[in-house]
DNA sequence: CGTTTGTTTGACGTTACTCAAATCTCGTGG
DNA sequence: CCACGAGATTTGAGTAACGTCAAACAAACG
């Protein structure tokens, strides 16, 4: 018995430990990929169409997924992203987030037979524990793009984006901490993920820019030239606006 | 040997079809049950603190428990929120989520043991399918909420809100489509949750009574007289706003 | 019943959206 | 491989929506 499909071998999914299907045996591997359809698309393209009824689980192999919704009045939204390593179960999911998932970058996913995935979770607790924990990480990254959103001014969304995206990915192997990495993301799309208008982004960079706390390198490369500031700005440890105060407070303050 | 536990009689998560407990057998909600702290707790308190370390696994019994995050300059947010019958698993969740965990009404939870959590989920394809499920729709839950926080205008927002609540809640056995229904947010969690201002959210909703769509009764009771406006102002299919165009559809336009 | 906390209303200010136009980039087809 | 053109980015100017501040009122809680 071959130890693993073609396919399989070239893998992220496969390859990289942590991943899903690394921890799969030849057996579980050989069933799974028999019924299973990896695929390439470019950006823009929208995830699944038609293989979605049959194939309704998908596997993240490299790139970007986003959860994409226009409204009837034509503006956009991103709600959430996917990235490698990301296990999708979209059984049960609103239409809505289904027919919006499209590719942010040029992306590879692995739609996956339902069936032997419900199997192999079954039977193989690694796995489950891996996809246990993709969709567990899912739901803690949406929330925290939630809590952020919900901020009011848009330096911060932007500076805390180029934060979190660092971490999220690496460069020359250096992991998630290099003062350079690629941002990969076109600014409407990051608009459309902050909640912005992508003149306020394109404002947001310039100004970043300007206050010497990233540089704009080519190839959508980033330096970071001022992480304090730029962790500051984000994470509001210096941000000097006024909190919104209980009356008891201000009655307190007053007397003093 | 009894059937259930006393504790675990008269709780939710056993006796309400689909929730987690009520597809357990006698053995497995006995061990459940002997290492679970079944809670109530008062609107504002925080759930877990020092529970936290030893039951990182939580089932909501009854009532809402909100994820606040308080910001450096003291503005809040709700990022999300889970309701009765969610399985909220915080283990490797951020520290942000584990702190920020409160009721925001009266609710009554209850701390599962890990450890038998993990035994039940690995023994019980149903229990597995349950807690599957409820990770998803807490995940899809939150996507939507990103979506509707990226909305630019605040009556959208609220719209929104009221409609999307009324589904999720009954009252009087009617399902999720009845006229009436109770609301017991406070308008400044609702503010910290759509990313607005009390002051916004009072507007909003003083607007929405004007124009009749919704009525506000007493004992946080909403009637929605207008369904249909409602929906219109939510979900956006009125909105007479121009669309961002491309400029290829302006120049289409421009020649007509 | 008194104190604290939440809600409502009004007046005002600021941020980010809108609109417009020039420039740049990238994907596509020749 | 290059050239073209659609789409993306950038910049500027004007404006509307929502946040901020303040103060009075109402509700909730012990």
């Amino acid at each position: 018995m071959p130890s693993a499909p073609r396919q399989c071998k070239i893998c992220a999914l496969y390859n990289r430990t942590g991943f899903f299907c690394s921890v799969l045996n030849d057996e579980e591997i050989n069933r799974l990929s028999a019924h299973s359809r990896p695929t390439t698309l470019k950006r823009g393209r929208q995830v699944g169409m038609n293989l979605m009824d049959n194939w309704p689980v998908i596997g993240i192999c490299e790139g970007i997924v986003g959860v994409r919704r226009i409204h009837p009045d034509g503006r956009g939204t991103i709600a959430a992203f996917f990235v490698d390593g990301d296990i999708v179960d979209l059984r049960g999911a609103p239409e809505n987030v289904r027919a919006g998932l499209s590719a942010l970058t040029e992306t590879k996913v692995c739609y996956l037979s339902p069936g032997a995935f419900d199997e192999i979770m079954s039977s193989n607790p690694d796995a489950r524990t891996i996809a246990w924990k993709s969709l567990q990480s899912q739901s803690f990254r949406v929330i925290e793009h939630s809590a952020e959103l919900a901020k009011k001014q848009a330096m911060e969304k932007i500076a805390w984006f180029i934060a979190e995206f660092r971490s999220l990915h690496q460069f020359d192997g250096v992991n998630g901490q290099s003062r350079f990495f690629r941002m990969p993301f076109r600014h409407v799309d990051l608009a459309d993920y902050l909640g912005l208008q992508p003149e306020t982004v394109s404002r947001g960079f310039r100004s970043l820019r300007d206050k010497e706390i990233i540089r704009m390198l080519p190839d959508s490369m980033i330096e970071i030239t001022d992480q304090d500031r730029l962790f500051a700005m984000a994470y509001g440890t210096t941000t000097s606006g006024p909190a919104r105060q209980t009356d008891a407070e201000i009655r307190v303050l007053r007397a003093s």
